[in-house]
DNA sequence: TGGACTATGTATAAATA
DNA sequence: TTATTTATACATAGTCC
């Protein structure tokens, strides 16, 4: 959208096409932000640049929250097209095929069962850990709190300190002077 | 972009943050694949409305190619930024260090650091299950598309028989009748 | 519901600094 | 390189059907 009228497919120019990289790219993520503002949606972009650097935009925190959804999405897709399509089997046919196909191992060895054990598995260690986690950044900073609090009383000591011992400098320096200069001063 | 400017905010109205979301979907797909083509990139774009409805856009054929990137982009600066001893971990030796770790709860050794370690790591793993256990489900479903093939040329050929059985049973059956019977039946 | 219209706001290609 | 400017193309909010 610019001076003349852009015919979609790949800029041959190096550098015109890094501009427009860098203007659409900031141009797209401000749409997707924009979308998911007026909208009230969760929007996701990637974009890797194919000098292989990554760029992304999350409406919410993490980007993986987002696409989980879409991997759940992608399940659900695939359990409704399983049914609609097999509908034609007998569910006892239906049924030996799946437990068939779940149980055939692969290549790793592992099998459909054995993977969403383990994702179960995973999951509660994730939520473990980020329970963990919370918990002992509240305290890091619970703790940093006490600690702010017993610098400022050592700070508040320390210029009293401080302020007591100019005086004392002061009033020490004024004795040690020789008699004859202390005079002087005088006048 | 219309009658008049548009502050960036929940649209209240629900059916103008439906037909907004319908134009401006549509708007950022076209940006979307506008920019994989004229700057030679991959895109992926992911919508979850807030009814939960999924629309995305890809610039490869599927969305895991740049999901996987994606998080090889995560770990990749994962790694960059601390070296670990998770890093090298199977799935399988990662949780059993995860559970190990979590059960000295009062050890002082498991700072909020390893603990965000952990947390990548098991992230990270948690996906690539993910991906795998949809890659295999996705392999099921075609396994099934196949099976139901057969089934149905089977049932083609049974019915084809069938059919063929009756016509000689038929055949058969005239044949057995008495002759004047057949001589009239002609008429 | 789903286009089609159109006035207007936005994005951006090219030029310039 | 990155920022600013300018001229245009593009997107879309409100509207009608």
């Amino acid at each position: 959208m610019g001076r003349r009228k852009l015919e979609i497919k790949r800029i041959e120019s190096k550098s015109n096409r890094q501009m427009s990289f860098c203007k659409r790219s900031k141009g797209l993520m401000k749409k997707a932000k924009a979308i998911s503002i007026l909208c009230d949606v969760d929007v996701a972009v990637v974009i890797i640049s194919n000098r292989g650097k990554l760029h992304e935009f999350s409406s919410t925190n993490s980007l993986t929250g987002i696409l989980q959804r879409y991997e759940t999405h992608v399940e659900a897709e695939i359990q409704a097209a399983e049914h609609s399509k097999y509908s034609s089997m007998t569910t006892g046919e239906l049924l030996e095929e799946t437990e068939r196909q779940l149980e055939k191992t692969n290549a790793d060895g592992l099998t459909v069962t054995d993977l969403i054990h383990l994702e179960n598995e995973l999951q509660t260690s994730l939520i473990q850990i980020r329970a963990r986690k919370t918990h002992l950044m509240l305290e890091s900073v619970k703790a940093l709190h006490e600690k702010e609090k017993l610098l400022r009383k050592e700070k508040k000591h320390l210029e009293k300190n401080r302020a007591r011992m100019k005086k004392n400098r002061k009033v020490n320096e004024m004795s040690d002077l020789p008699p004859q200069r202390v005079t002087l001063s005088f006048f």
